[in-house]
DNA sequence: CAAGACAAAATTGCATGCAGTCTTGACGGT
DNA sequence: ACCGTCAAGACTGCATGCAATTTTGTCTTG
């Protein structure tokens, strides 16, 4: 039995993993030929695997002008947060009316691991934090749901690299332990108000540096017109 | 100032009608070679579209095997519509807390627009039908919202198309007329209570016949194991 | 010296060719 | 007549080449 993965799929899946990881930062460009170069392939398989990553809106792409790390505006970043909010109170209340032992197993390990990886400083830890998330929407059964948080957590972590102070933990680990338990007790109420704590403390640490806030060039240098410095 | 649209975005376009318009029914496979003849253009053009298709969940592509249009199967489905539910929820209970009077004229000009094409018997009723509902999302003025409300509303419609029974209208048109005088009178419980009514229907629609409700070939011969016929 | 025109470089959009994989139908052994 | 083997066909995965477009740097001109 081969492969049956194709090399655009761990482009893909490379590039996916460098920009949750925040190794590459919004606005960075994508050229398709040194992205074949880097992966030793052709300019094809780096192109089919940034059209899949502009599906899921992790990198824009405008014709004839190249692929780049996407980079949400502002607006973008409340209108994401907001919606993450409604999924993700779905994904509790449905958690809430059954939860195995299994799940809490689950969820448990992945945040051992996720203390593990902020203790070695490993830039893992910025996407197994989100992936908490996905997980919990996973343990839901429902596929869509799960596909539809992972494309949501994917752009807010996004977000966080164009405007979180860097070197910021995404989500706070006790957070999620406390969610754990409240699942664990079925205490529905609970668990949504700390779900919904959680993501208002992510996207205030979202706002807390402005200084990747201003969308292009223009706009940031529209500060520096006068000469004079300051 | 030239297209600025590729011709793969044109292919996608096309295709994309012809999944919603129900001419490319659930199942159909979809070599390179006949997509870029009879489009005129070249497998890569075909193949970037497909892939993109396989971003939206129309087409699945399996390595080396090649693409078709999605078949949802029935856990998939009841999956879909109950998070649709959780979703269109979402979208009345943002409008009714602001509507336009421009929002208003727009989907009162929509209905209108689908009469005139039940009416006339066109295909674009179909797709029509789905599209009030990316409609009422549009008007929020959440584009995030809108994104996903269009993806499930996409492949509900893929649904319908695999288990619903041929030629039935999707949605009631009287459904969604009096959806938008609940919305209008930003009545929020009852705006709600119609869109999940509306929402059931169209999902019983498609439990009507299951002709289709087998998802491979084994299983739908499994009732023909016997050589006698019944 | 500033501003517009223009040419060269960089990069994408697309077509085509080749190799590898899967499917299907035929062939030979039992 | 049946079953396993295998070879031909179909199709995809990928690399490369070419034309078109955008960008950038240079040059001429007022």
């Amino acid at each position: 039995m081969s492969t049956n993965t194709t090399r655009s799929d761990a482009i893909y899946a490379s590039l996916r993993r460098a920009i949750l990881e925040q190794a590459l930062k919004p606005g960075v460009k994508l050229p398709e030929d040194s992205i074949g170069d880097t992966f030793g392939v052709s300019r094809t398989s780096a192109r089919n695997a940034l059209v899949r990553l502009a599906g899921d809106g992790l990198v824009e792409m405008r014709p004839n002008r190249g692929a780049a790390v996407a980079m949400p505006s502002f607006e973008e970043a409340e209108d994401i947060f907001s919606l993450r909010r409604c999924l993700e109170r779905e994904v509790i209340e449905r958690l809430c009316k059954r939860m195995s032992k299994d799940a809490i197993d689950a969820l448990e390990s992945h945040v051992k691991e996720e203390e593990r990886a902020v203790r070695a400083s490993s830039p893992r830890s910025i996407r197994l934090a989100g992936e908490f998330h996905i997980l919990l929407a996973e343990l839901t059964g429902s596929a869509e749901l799960t596909g539809f948080v992972g494309r949501i957590v994917s752009r807010s972590s996004l977000i966080l690299a164009r405007f979180g102070r860097p070197h910021s933990a995404e989500c706070g680990i006790d957070e999620h332990r406390s969610l754990i338990a409240a699942l664990k007790a079925q205490d529905r109420t609970r668990a949504v108000s700390i779900m919904d704590a959680h993501l208002h403390a992510v996207e205030d640490r979202a706002n807390s540096d402005d200084s990747g806030r201003e969308p292009d060039v223009g706009a940031i240098l529209s500060r520096y017109l006068s000469p004079t410095d300051q």
